[in-house]
DNA sequence: ACCTATTTATAAGC
DNA sequence: TGCTTATAAATAGGT
């Protein structure tokens, strides 16, 4: 779209069409990142080239992204399918070999343990089993803990909305009269003061999932 | 980066962020539509505003490029279910069920294991890998599900909040005085105002979890 | 990878 | 949300 407008249709020379790849790919991924800043949005982007490379961007954790995607978008699904999430199987193992200190990623997956004898394979099968149990506990905890967070705002923001409205109830069971622009359910034109009413307390809730989700969501 | 370069950080006017985001976000799409038609590309494009809004945008399908993501992003991670031993013809996942299904719980806690050979064991050892990870699995779907819906509804709290909020904030403004039309009448069409005021969007949301969370908090 | 003429995207304002 | 306009960004075609 320069020094000579392009129809959008698939560029033939292979050469110009890699090249266009490589620059329109990073103009994209700048777009988004620019709209998950300026507007606090959510995003998560994936990209296959032509030839299979993959290249992916994701403003918080891509599974949570996807993972809610799969919600909102298909009600009518049935929920626990295989192909997303082949994280939490997977992943457990590499954080066990981490959490264990002494043992390493390598020496768990790889063939370290042909030498073992018997007698050390079952203790190391019950550090494992001990390791995993442990991550599970853990990842629990936090999920459960977030929930009761959540849960807890909740509740505050029904009560002070509750409370608001009463509060405008009673202005009218006094007479106040209603004024030109009710309705609107957009919030909006709020200025300064909109900053203090929207502003949340122990923001975020982006710090809290950070669980040991097997996505860096580097960009 | 028009009528004034802007900086690229969470713009503060709600007015202002959400127009950027309704303008940025088309951008976006239409950007990564021209990139798939252009090279070739397959793209997969989630958006959520930040009031919980669902947008997306695939070049193909969502869930085939998701699930490809999701392969290719864990290479290095070790499924180590399938992959590992491929020999003994377990491949036969639902033949295997038939053999071995129909083992009850209590049968695996019982004895009736001495009676297997070393072959089924191994089947019957995978099996239940299988299960203890779909169990897992759907365990945390549920958990981030719950999450999920839970931050939803706190943005339309906030949402909500902040417009009752604004209200309050027009009326004090106005004084309490009503404008324009005569002022004789006011009782019918106070009424009525009132009833929009307390209308709750769709309430309620508590067929989420019964987990057994210490905290009761009646929303 | 860099250059730059030109097309696009878009911030403000209505 | 849509339209307009002035200006910042993105980028096609070359080198």
């Amino acid at each position: 779209m320069v020094r000579q407008k392009i129809q959008i249709k698939k560029i033939d020379n292979l050469t110009a069409r890699q090249v266009t790849f490589s620059k329109r790919r990073r103009g994209l991924f700048k777009k988004a990142q620019e709209l998950s800043t300026l507007c606090d949005a959510e995003i998560a982007l994936i990209v296959f080239s032509a030839t299979g490379k993959l290249f992916d961007y994701s403003s918080s954790s891509m599974m949570q992204l996807i993972q809610r995607h799969s919600l909102q978008s298909e009600k009518s699904n049935k929920p626990g399918q295989q192909p997303l999430h082949t994280q939490s199987g997977s992943s457990n193992h590499a954080k066990i070999s981490k959490e264990l200190g002494d043992l390493t990623l390598e020496q768990l997956m790889g063939e370290e343990l042909q030498g073992l004898g018997m007698s050390d394979l079952m203790k190391l099968e019950k550090l494992v089993e001990t390791g995993l149990n442990r991550v599970g506990k853990t990842k629990n905890d936090k999920l459960l803990s977030e929930i009761s967070k959540l849960k807890t705002r909740e509740s505050e923001l029904m009560a002070e909305n509750a409370r608001l409205k009463q509060e405008a109830n009673q202005r009218q069971k006094l007479g106040c009269a209603r004024n030109g622009m009710e309705q609107g359910n957009s919030a909006e034109s709020i200025t300064n003061f909109h900053q203090d009413l929207v502003h949340r307390p122990d923001e975020d809730s982006d710090t809290s999932l950070k669980l040991g989700l097997p996505f860096s969501n580097g960009n």
